[in-house]
DNA sequence: GTGAAAGCGCTAACAA
DNA sequence: TTGTTAGCGCTTTCAC
């Protein structure tokens, strides 16, 4: 059977707040022997001391919960890795929910993790989503954003990267290197993530007096089938065009798949920019040259933000900018 | 600040047991009024009650513990997918945690989630791993085998590919395409999934008269990497070769990578087949033949059983070996 | 139909 | 240096 902080207490002959603590590290005051006592019996008997209990005393559980749309988008498996690693790292553990980007499953999801009293959220906001999140603030439980950037009064701090900045040195290149009419193929434009990339996208253009249209702008969604739809009916709208600023690489790799198929060279014809640098991206042929995010940094940092909100009761941090960078391969250079 | 069931209970005045009772929705001797006042009482003041709470007297958390190598690695992501959508239409939530396929960090965390008090745990054993699990023995926690086949005692049940019969078909496929001189480039032989999957390719080659030689069989790490450095390493040895089954699909990526750089057709040249079936093998090119897994499926049905052993009480279910499916693209279809 | 009271395993004043 | 004791917020017997 399963012990507990009493057999132990029992079997050393000593109280069971001695035993706790030698538990939790604070033998300034036990003496050295018996805190060698006490620790070797628990070590003889199995003993596992219960976080469940312990969670109810102290009101810490030690538990983030990290909100994701989807971990199959292999964008976000190295967000989580580098938020678990960070967790890992720091004792906590890490509840992951996938949501699809569904407001109603996110809300169910929340209440579960408030119910389940974890420590914080990390979380990837759905492009919809301007909820101030009144549960968490009820239960006190802090917010971090990472990725997505929404509004919300009760968000502790938020963890961006600087599609702005991306999206314009990206532009720059393809410019650069020759290409003059640059589509730019994008995701869903109702968040501030598409609304930034494209802003970029216009002041590159503007800066070397190439005319922004929307006419080149095509939205969609961030997945690779849209790519692959999105160049197919350009095409069939015979649209003049030299590039493609995919808004990430997902859709650059459905793209050149399109492409590929209607014998379109890469980059001769056509240059193709993505951005992120998910691991395909290095695969595929040809290479991408895509804006690299610091994705698995992001997840750290994020849990890093959160973890000293809840460790030095700070109740809001500054938030965090990341800087991309511009990963030049084969799809946009000539020759 | 936070209400406890004794608020509810005292702002309706009823006891706790009542509203407990209306809680968990035993209101088989609660009269209605009662009942929908509770309730009502309740939604008006946001109270969530406390599963921490909840858990110290009923000893379950409705969590499960998620063990795996990396969930970088894309087959992983998929599973975690299948497992997270099961565990969530049944109100259980996942702890996930990255092992790198170190021992000592699995053994950490089944320590961290016996702490944890999770319900069960699903597990993708490391290739070394033949420990019994003494700690869950102990604490009476039911364990389900993912994927990879390992000894120990307190196993409660494995869900598992027939990875012999998938090498078996896959090279059976080569060989009907033609390829006569197969090299097998896979990971390490140390676990049982290796050595099925080198059975079934001993005995394909067997059934068709081609001579099994160890000289053909190149042991290395599940890593696109390995992929790559083998294909250069046959290369310079000057193998003689005309299709190469690959493991699993990030060597098979690897390994076009490298015969790509070597101006080696594929599959004109070389035929090349993988195993798995992620995502990636159907955007790259040559798009991959490989041996479909059904990973989400996987995923699915270890915490499916889990459950079933946790409701049912059934210590013991029976193992479920999954069939894997031969999926035939470009990689080995010449003309 | 409803409530009183015990107790889950632990921590943290406060005493000794 | 160590122990006593009172909870944390809930469920669950058992009594009314």
């Amino acid at each position: 059977m399963k012990l507990t902080i009493k057999d132990i207490a029992r079997l050393a002959g000593v109280s069971t707040t001695t035993v706790s603590k030698i538990i939790n590290n604070k033998h300034d005051s036990i003496s050295k022997d018996t805190t060698e006592k006490v620790i070797k019996i628990m070590k003889d008997n199995n003993y596992v001391p219960s976080t469940i209990a312990r969670s109810l005393v102290t009101k810490k559980t030690k538990t983030i919960g990290l909100i994701i749309p989807d971990i199959v988008n292999p964008f976000f498996p190295e967000l989580a890795r580098g938020a678990e690693d960070k967790a890992n790292k720091e004792g906590y553990n890490l509840i992951i929910c996938n949501t699809d980007e569904d407001i109603q499953k996110e809300d169910r999801y929340v209440a579960m993790l408030v119910e389940k009293m974890v420590d914080g959220i990390i979380f990837t906001a759905s492009s919809q989503r301007v909820d101030d999140f009144k549960l968490l603030k009820n239960a006190n439980i802090p917010i971090v954003l990472v990725d997505r950037d929404v509004k919300g009064s009760h968000i502790s701090s938020k963890i961006t990267v600087d599609n702005f900045m991306g999206a314009y040195e990206g532009t720059k290149h393809l410019i650069e290197q020759g290409y003059k009419k640059i589509i730019f193929i994008t995701g869903s434009l109702k968040n501030k993530t598409s609304l930034d990339r494209l802003n970029g996208y216009k002041k590159a253009l503007d800066e070397h007096n190439i005319k922004f249209s929307y006419e080149n702008v095509i939205e969609g969604s961030y997945k690779s089938e849209w790519g692959y739809n999105a160049v197919n009916f350009i095409l069939k709208q015979n649209k003049n065009f030299d590039a493609l600023f995919c808004g990430n690489d997902l859709i650059a790799i459905g793209a050149i798949k399109a492409l590929k198929e209607n014998d379109i060279k890469i980059p001769q014809d056509v240059g193709v920019l993505g951005f992120d640098d998910i691991y395909i991206s290095r695969i595929i042929d040809p290479q991408l040259t895509t804006i690299k995010q610091p994705i698995y940094e992001m997840g750290y940092k994020s849990v890093q933000t959160l973890i000293d909100i809840l460790e030095k009761k700070s109740k809001k941090v500054k938030d965090i900018v990341l800087v991309p960078k511009l990963v030049i391969r084969s799809s946009t250079v000539k020759g």
